[in-house]
Formats: C-alpha cells, sequence, structure tokens
DNA sequence: GTCAAAATGTAGCTATAGCTACATTTTACA
DNA sequence: TGTAAAATGTAGCTATAGCTACATTTTGAC
C-alpha cells in the first residue's frame, strides 16, 4: 500500500470508540491538576538546591505571579502534604515532597534532552517542556529513555 | 570530556534568570488557558466530519463530562467567537474556529506520529498527545516533522 | 534601639471548570 | 396525536488560579 509522501499514519478519519475518547480526556484532566503542585515542588527543590531557602517571595518571582497568589498555591501545596513552612524561614519539603521532587525533576530533564535530541533550540525545548512534562506517561518516560540510549 | 552512561546533558544544577524562567512559566500558563478551547474545536471539528453533527450530549460524553459542564465551556467556545450553536441542532465552527481545528488536528497527528516512531504505543501515544498537544510550539512541531521526514 | 523597607499574610474580586438537581423544550413513537 | 424519553438549559454549589489593595510582621540599616 503506497502512501503519499509525509502522509500522518495516524489521519485514519475514524473517531475513536466513546468510551476510550473520555477515558483519554479524563487522564488528561487529572494530570491537569497536578501539574500546579509539581511545578512549586520543583522549583522549592531547585531554590534549596541552589540558594539554600525556598521564600514564597522568590517562588513568585519566578513563576511571574503575585505573591498573593504563590502564597495561595503553597497552602494548596502544604495541604497535599507537600510542603511545611516557617514564616520568614521559608518552605521545606515533606518525605513525600522530596520524593515527588525527584521524580519531577528527571522527568523534566528526560523531556528536555528528548526535544533536544531531536533537534529543537534549547530556549524552545525548556519552555515546551515546562508544559509537556505533566502530561508524559510513564510509558512514554521509558521510550524517551530508550530512544536517547540507542542514540547515544 | 567524559559522560557516565545516560548522564542528562540538561543536568547542570544551576536555576535559569528570574525573568527567562518566569517567561516560560507564563507561555505554559498562556497555553494551558486555550487548552480546553482547542479540544472542544477538535473534537467538534471531528463529529461534524464522520457524524454530521456535534451536539453538546455527545460532546460531553466523548470527553467525559456532565453535559451542563460541556455546555457551560460551548459557551466559552462561542464566545471566543470560534463557534455558533442551533439548540437541538447542534454546534457548528466559525471560519475562525475552522481554522483553528485545523492547525490543532494537524498538530495532534504531528504529535501522535512522532511518539509512535520513538515506540511509544498507539494507546499511550494517543492518551498522552491530548495533553502535550497544547504545549507545543511551532519551533517544536517544525523539528517533530523534520525528524519523521529525516526517519522516513 | 528606631524605623523604613521588605516579606508575609488577608480580603475580596473575577474567571474557569467541574458537579448535582431541577426545569423546559423538542423528538420520537406507540 | 399525545405522551414519555431525550436533549437542552438554568441554578447553585465547590475548588482552583489569577489579580489588586490593604494589613501586619520581621529584618536590616543606621
Ligand atoms: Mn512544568
Ligand atoms: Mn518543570
Ligand atoms: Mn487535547
Ligand atoms: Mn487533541
Amino acid at each position: 500500500m503506497t502512501q503519499p509522501p509525509f502522509a500522518s499514519q495516524s489521519a485514519t478519519g475514524k473517531l475513536p470508540a466513546e468510551g476510550t475518547q473520555a477515558r483519554r480526556f479524563g487522564k488528561t484532566r487529572s494530570a491537569q491538576s497536578t501539574a500546579l503542585l509539581e511545578d512549586y515542588v520543583e522549583l522549592i527543590a531547585d531554590l534549596l538546591d541552589s540558594e539554600g531557602e525556598a521564600r514564597p517571595t522568590d517562588i513568585a518571582r519566578r513563576l511571574g505571579v503575585s505573591h498573593a497568589t504563590a502564597i495561595k498555591a503553597i497552602a494548596r501545596v502544604k495541604r497535599a502534604g507537600l510542603a511545611t513552612a516557617r514564616p520568614y524561614r521559608g518552605v521545606f519539603l515533606t518525605e513525600k515532597g522530596h520524593a515527588l521532587a525527584h521524580r519531577v525533576r528527571a522527568r523534566h530533564r528526560l523531556v528536555v534532552d528528548l526535544l533536544r535530541a531531536l533537534g529543537v533550540p534549547t530556549e524552545s525545548a525548556e519552555a515546551d517542556a515546562e508544559g509537556i512534562e505533566h502530561y508524559v506517561s510513564e510509558t512514554t518516560l521509558k521510550a524517551f529513555a530508550q530512544f536517547l540510549k540507542a542514540r547515544g
């Protein structure tokens, strides 16, 4: 069966079964709801490592949001059992927070590395990865790692 | 310079400049705010093509949300000038809506094709693409197309 | 030690995105 | 043709995520 040049393999024009499609969208919504928690935890870990402390003001400035927004989001991170805070002493990660930070950091790096391996310029890779990372499954991550390893 | 096996190229341990990081996160937030619009427009286009009509009930069932949620979201899509609707006659795309649907559809296919080319199983590729697609820049899309073309 | 600046916290607003429950309208069919 | 089922629409609730404005607390410079 001959294909026209550059034709998509996935352009069949048929809709997936309703249940299948609903499950896919549901997964995406669930990932979306944890994206903010992941970004905060990753940033807190980065600040703790490189600055020794993670203050709400610095978190807000790095995220590009107001400090009020950051404080409310940090409250949500605390509610999720990922962090604790001491006023004027900054934010700290719990065991659970540290574990999440490690996973999120590894995933972020892997996504950036893959994009760069595909020829995406560094800044685009970093910017896009900030969004993409939250929607990459374990299965897909394994494929990324495999590809990078094979490619050397 | 010898690298330990599988070491990340992007693991430098240094934080990006504050402004750079804030710009990246801002882009991600902006993409997030259009993700829902894109999914609705893409789904409406798919239903119009394959069923001849796009009714709120069917949209809701395929997205896995209540019909009330879908109706409110469709109101937002209309407010954005992407669609119109006639009660019991379904939802229709405006010129602008059609144009967006085409872009979104092409991007969705390209993301799925790339994931599959990297060895991601079909169902994971489809599920992950549903989230990833909204955060892929034009620059990155070009790199994906280039990679697929080179790989044949 | 005082006091101004910085950081933190609070209040109140908007918009989005989900839900259930109830109301209305249109179809479909017996 | 009359009525039940389906579709649509509305109301009211929660939670998230952003903002500005104002209040309080802590630091730090003098
Ligand atoms: Mn991110
Ligand atoms: Mn990240
Ligand atoms: Mn999507
Ligand atoms: Mn899609």
